[in-house]
DNA sequence: TATCTTTGCATCGTGAACGATTTAATTTGA
DNA sequence: TCAAATTAAATCGTTCACGATGCAAAGATA
């Protein structure tokens, strides 16, 4: 037995266990909204800044066209947004929300807070959470450039 | 614009980001051994214990059965596993380790330290590793009695 | 200008995840 | 003892992830 592959001693399988479990907690707030996770997400990219281009929430999420291109089929055709194609440069495709995707910002504007207020039974300390951020962004920033 | 609802300020992209970087950067080590990462835990928890029931599985990987079923039929119909009705009990599945995937372990023994190889240009600290394992076992131990 | 390469996005196939439901076996308790 | 409740897996349908590939538009080079 090979102490190396005890599953105990494997950061990446919290870090896949993690990611999980705290996507389920943010269903029951994003079901009423009739949201998946990573269309929040494409949300969030929208309505910081509206109109982009596939190219650009692909790079913010760090998900790949395959991924994104159907993801915004679906919120396109549940009336989010619209992609319409460029008009300088052919290829591209602008993604821009719908009065409807613009709507759902102010219907989900306390679910960061409802997150955090779920949380506050287990929450880390500041000093934990500020090095979990460190961590992780150190850890996405070296493999993102892994490409 | 609700600053809560920037995509930098929130945790749990960082954790789904990662967690997917991650399991990208085991797909290279894996695929010579034909494994998906989710496969590779699988096996890591027969290689420490051989012959366990889908739920023994399933409460060490916190995944339901509706996840673990088709992945131990995968394995099995790769003939890395063997699935066997219980006999106390015959509600149960008992899966077990076939000869090709107790032979594995040695193809796999290197992983873990090759994964630690790779990140050794990001490498956190011995401190910032202990204070991410300890936040993230918190938030999993938190999440998953929440049932 | 012709063609060669690159880019931006879409499509396809496979393997997870997961809520909801189903089925069969076991346990409970009146 | 026997119907009702519970449990262990499996099944089903939908939505991601993602490698591989396709395709058309744009850019580079001869």
């Amino acid at each position: 037995m090979y102490s190396q592959l005890k599953l105990d001693n494997q950061i990446c399988f919290r870090l896949y266990t993690a990611s999980r479990l705290i996507t389920q907690a943010y269903r029951p707030l994003l079901e009423p909204l009739g949201l998946t996770y990573p269309q929040y997400l494409v949300l969030m990219v929208l309505w910081e800044n509206d109109h982009q281009l596939v190219s650009d929430i692909s790079k913010r999420l760090v998900l790949e066209s395959n991924t994104i291109t159907p993801l915004l089929q679906r919120m396109e055709s549940e009336g989010l947004v619209v992609r319409t194609k460029g008009t300088a440069d052919k290829r591209q495709t602008l993604v821009s929300l719908t009065r409807k995707g613009i709507a759902l910002q102010d219907q989900a504007k306390d679910i960061p807070d409802c997150m955090t207020a779920a949380f506050s039974d287990c929450t880390p300390s500041q000093e934990e959470a500020m090095v979990l951020v460190h961590t992780l962004d150190s850890i996405i920033k070296y493999l993102k450039n892994n490409d």
